[in-house]
DNA sequence: ATTATCTATAGATCTATAGATAATGC
DNA sequence: ATTATCTATAGATCTATAGATAATGC
């Protein structure tokens, strides 16, 4: 039975295309050629292009966090930004726009990120305000960093260097914090 | 000789549309229904959907900016935003993500807003530094608050009085370029 | 006559489904 | 026999074009 498996490949090959291109810049043939199916195998394992993206949705904030060697945490969220764009991964804080925007359903992902965003943020500064005010604002310069660098291209290695970004617009974020 | 006007007309329309849903959202089909005529006119008139784009690419940075009643640029700058959310209308800081990423090209697109952002921020806060980095990071916390609040719909009136939005994050922008 | 505009339709995708074939388990 | 997978294709859009008709200017 490689049913299950099957079906394990053809969502990580869509939630890569996903986290990249967004819903609808993906067919169901893209995902189809990277997961090494025909379009058909793929509708037939998960329905429909909505379900699939259900099951594929890109899992946004950055799975952990070990806020190590005693940096604040503004910094550090700084700091793991700027290391993806350095590895060239995908940036999930530059995606928000793009997932929300040309989701199936916006009105839902507009939701469910911010809920996820929110939450995301008020666990790592530890704020247990009810409105969390806090956390909404690091979200919003958090997520204009990622937008910033990875979406308009701001303030590359040669213009400004890493360190001094990531002091300087840490300090930012960490004056929201306190 | 009504072309000129046909002309305006449609390109006011697809204006307005791709400023709200991007670019492959919309279709010549909307783009003529809004401006009253059949989708082939508006092919005859304006060569290709392409060509369409760009002559009707949204114009990002608000218009003017008189920095009256003396209050700090970054003040006034995020006062227009939560000016322009109170009034329903549609926030281009919000916007940029989702035309860069979903632009016909999207290097083009990218460059072109950046330059558009930065260089209109740079005039704002007197920047003439070589490298503009301070209109950078202002252009980033700016981008940031915009989608926070539109795109993710973060901080609503309910959530944080706007009067104290305005100060708290044009304190922070204000920082950025003191 | 020329210009403005429309209807009709070709050709390219895209999602989704029907039904055939190949592989697997008994 | 059943399960996994494919080929073929329907039906819905979408951009783009060809060619017809209506309006305008001489």
């Amino acid at each position: 039975m490689s049913a299950v498996n099957t079906r394990d490949i053809i969502i990580a090959a869509a939630r890569h295309l996903f986290s990249e291109r967004g819903y609808s810049a993906v067919t169901i043939k893209d995902v189809a050629a990277r997961a090494g199916y025909s379009p058909a195998m793929v509708m037939k394992v998960m329905g429909s292009k909505a379900q699939l993206y259900k099951a594929a949705a890109p899992d946004v904030p950055a799975p952990e966090f070990h806020p190590d060697g005693g940096e604040s945490v503004g910094i550090t969220l700084i700091r793991r930004i700027l290391a993806r764009r350095e590895a060239d991964e995908s940036e999930p804080w530059a995606m928000v726009a793009l997932l929300v925007q040309d989701s199936p359903d916006q009105d839902a992902a507009r939701a469910e990120l911010r809920e996820k965003y929110v939450s995301w943020i008020a666990w790592q500064i530890d704020d247990t305000s009810p409105g969390r005010q806090k956390s909404q604002l690091v979200v919003c310069a958090v997520l204009g960093l990622g937008a910033g660098l990875r979406t308009l291209g701001l303030l590359d290695k040669e213009e400004m260097p890493e360190e001094q970004l990531v002091q300087q617009y840490g300090a930012l974020v960490q004056s929201i914090i306190d």
